[in-house]
DNA sequence: AAATAACTTAACCAATCAGCTAAGTTTCTG
DNA sequence: CAGAAACTTAGCTGATTGGTTAAGTTATTT
């Protein structure tokens, strides 16, 4: 059974690092919890950050290439918003660990209360 | 003893751009995943990643200080373990930003079914 | 007591990052 | 069509980051 190339694959697989790494800049960070009020054109954004234009839309690039923003240009206007399946998959990740910690505690417990009489 | 004013302890308390971004680095995330098994100690931690011991330790330095991990030395074995509130914190800002997502598109929903008809 | 194990500290280096200014492009407005 | 608005591109810079080696400290083992 031939399967797709794990190149490929390793591309299209959302690499949470990246993700974290573009959520751990107080900038992004801020434009991201605006952005979740709803879509916004790059100026609107860029205004309450205290930096000249460049700068910030260096830090917009970092959020859309992490796949947390996306964006879309129409006239001389881009519009950026969230894209949800980002922070889905985030969100699934941090389910899953403390699914797996919390079994991992409750196998401990059992193990010490059956241990606990020898 | 003059102590830290909760004031500043809460701004510092739960910065979540700090956590993002130490585990916006495939070493640390990896650290993280591994210590999400149960607690280890240091050099136990360094075994799989290909890099001198110094910059190893600077690694588990950044988690600790952004209170993803904590660590205790018994002898001469520093051991790391998972600091669980550091991730519920987490989780919580994805439940929190999610559930006012959420809200926001129902609000749009209602607001573009009442005015369907106009 | 000497050797080894498990870090720790210090000093350095290359690469990336977050900011800047200046100049360019495209699209709207008057 | 001239000018302004909304970015965009290019090139520079200082600070931070992720790594290195060498040498030190503290605890355990033999």
């Amino acid at each position: 059974m031939p399967s797709i190339p794990s190149s490929i694959l390793n591309l299209m697989d959302n690499y949470l690092p990246a993700q974290f790494q573009a959520l751990g800049d107080r900038t992004r960070f801020a434009v991201v919890e605006r952005l979740l009020n709803g879509p916004a054109s790059v100026s609107e954004l860029a205004k309450p950050h205290d930096m000249a234009l460049p700068a910030f839309t260096k830090h917009l690039g970092v959020l859309e290439r992490s796949g947390l923003i996306t964006s879309t240009k129409a006239g001389r206007v881009r519009t950026c918003a969230i894209n949800p399946k980002a922070f889905t998959d985030i969100e699934q990740w941090f389910l899953d660990r403390r699914a797996h910690w919390d079994s991992r505690l409750n196998r401990l417990a059992q193990h010490l209360s059956e241990t606990d009489g020898d």
